[in-house]
DNA sequence: TAGATTGTTAATCGATTAACAATC
DNA sequence: TAGATTGTTAATCGATTAACAATC
């Protein structure tokens, strides 16, 4: 059964499929036709050994003793990861960040396409932002099933999110990409990706309050010692 | 040595315990007194001995047979978060993203405050978005110097990211969120997090093509039954 | 005391790393 | 052929889950 995995593979290197894709992109853009695990690691921060398991999940796209042709590799992930395949999303919420992912160029060039935005204050309803008009929630299904629409990007308040969740999934969506600051609760056969602004900076608020602590650690050595010596 | 967890606790741990700490203020605000193991788990679409697991990294904050005082878990978590100690945080970018980043609510609620905004862009320089003026990118070092900036959020193309960061790190940031589809190159000492829009669509959409593949397959079957069938 | 629920230890699971035979 | 580098297997590492003794 070709193209089926073997072993499935860990979302982190699926995660680390995109890397290497878009590293890739960018050997060949500089002319670069033939690329080795080694070099592919150096650039993504990866190690040899986890590209090759990595790519190893799908296939195998090299040549021993070779390395891998950049042009044939890319188209690869490209394949993989449904790159270029121009799916269109559907954006909820267009408060400030919904408007910027509507102007994020990323997603285009990615053959990623916002072309549908919802929200639901009457104020933002009928206004167009790069020439997307925002329609209100109650076109949500309507709209969704029409465009066959897969994909959806939730910049929702918190309180809102749950409920948008299940309009949208209800409208035959399969993909979300939450950016409210809750944890959803999707059915299986839905598939939900959040991006957590709060987490991420608490997060390394945590790294840094620790490694402070460990400083202030070997510091107390010190400090008992100073408290020895005279002021 | 009180405050030092025995084992490293995992990085999923770490952030888990961000969602255990949203969730435990909800509680609060609804008047829930105490919470078990099993209750916040199911509101954080964990388990009940992840829960468990997770608290025990950083001490024993409940009583067997009772559960745990949401007041005191939540100040607990808290403080190994850092949420609340009014972080100073710097801006590189005031894009599309940028700006929203700048006008985001979640920040200031937990403690973090954008006071600082740069941008290399003359026509950004000197307007004022939410009280904060964009600075030019000559004045990062001595800005970030000044007030003793340790976190930075990076929103800057991803062409000039690995400069910036660069900048940033020379002035003293030892944090950096950084927006940039690319992956930085940072020293040991200094803690990095990650937010790539690409990397989730594209995960998102490796799952549904890998669905539908599986849909396939098994239609496979049916296909070659009806290829039997007139049309 | 009996019931509940924690904190912790041991078992399981999964992902990463290392090693190397295959082969260009 | 000798050198290089893949693809794959085995060893290691780490995180999650399950179980249960401690104890409220």
């Amino acid at each position: 059964m070709p193209g089926t995995p073997r072993v499935k593979a860990p979302q982190m290197a699926i995660r680390r499929l995109s890397m290497y894709y878009r590293t890739l992109a960018v050997l060949r853009e500089q002319g670069v036709a033939s690329v080795s695990s080694e070099h592919l690691s150096t650039l993504t921060g990866s190690t040899a050994a986890q590209v090759r398991r990595d790519l190893a999940y799908f296939g195998s796209f090299g040549r021993r003793g070779v390395g891998y042709d950049v042009e044939s590799l890319q188209s690869h992930m490209r394949g993989i990861l449904g790159i270029g395949e121009g799916w269109p999303m559907a954006l909820v919420g267009v408060g400030n960040l919904g408007s910027a992912l509507l102007a994020y160029d990323g997603f285009p060039r990615q053959g990623f396409r916002i072309v549908e935005a919802f929200d639901s204050d009457p104020r933002r309803v009928g206004t167009v932002i790069r020439d997307v008009v925002v329609k209100p929630m109650d076109q949500v299904r309507e709209t969704v099933r029409e465009r066959r629409i897969a994909m959806a990007l939730l910049a929702v308040p918190a309180k809102a999110a749950q409920a948008v969740t299940e309009q949208l999934i209800d409208a035959g969506v399969r993909c979300l990409l939450n950016f409210a600051p809750i944890s959803l609760k999707v059915p299986s056969h839905v598939y939900l990706a959040s991006v957590d602004l709060s987490i991420e900076v608490e997060y390394l608020s945590y790294l840094l309050r620790e490694s402070r602590a460990e400083d202030s650690a070997s510091n107390d050595i010190r400090t008992d010692v100073t408290t020895m010596m005279p002021l």
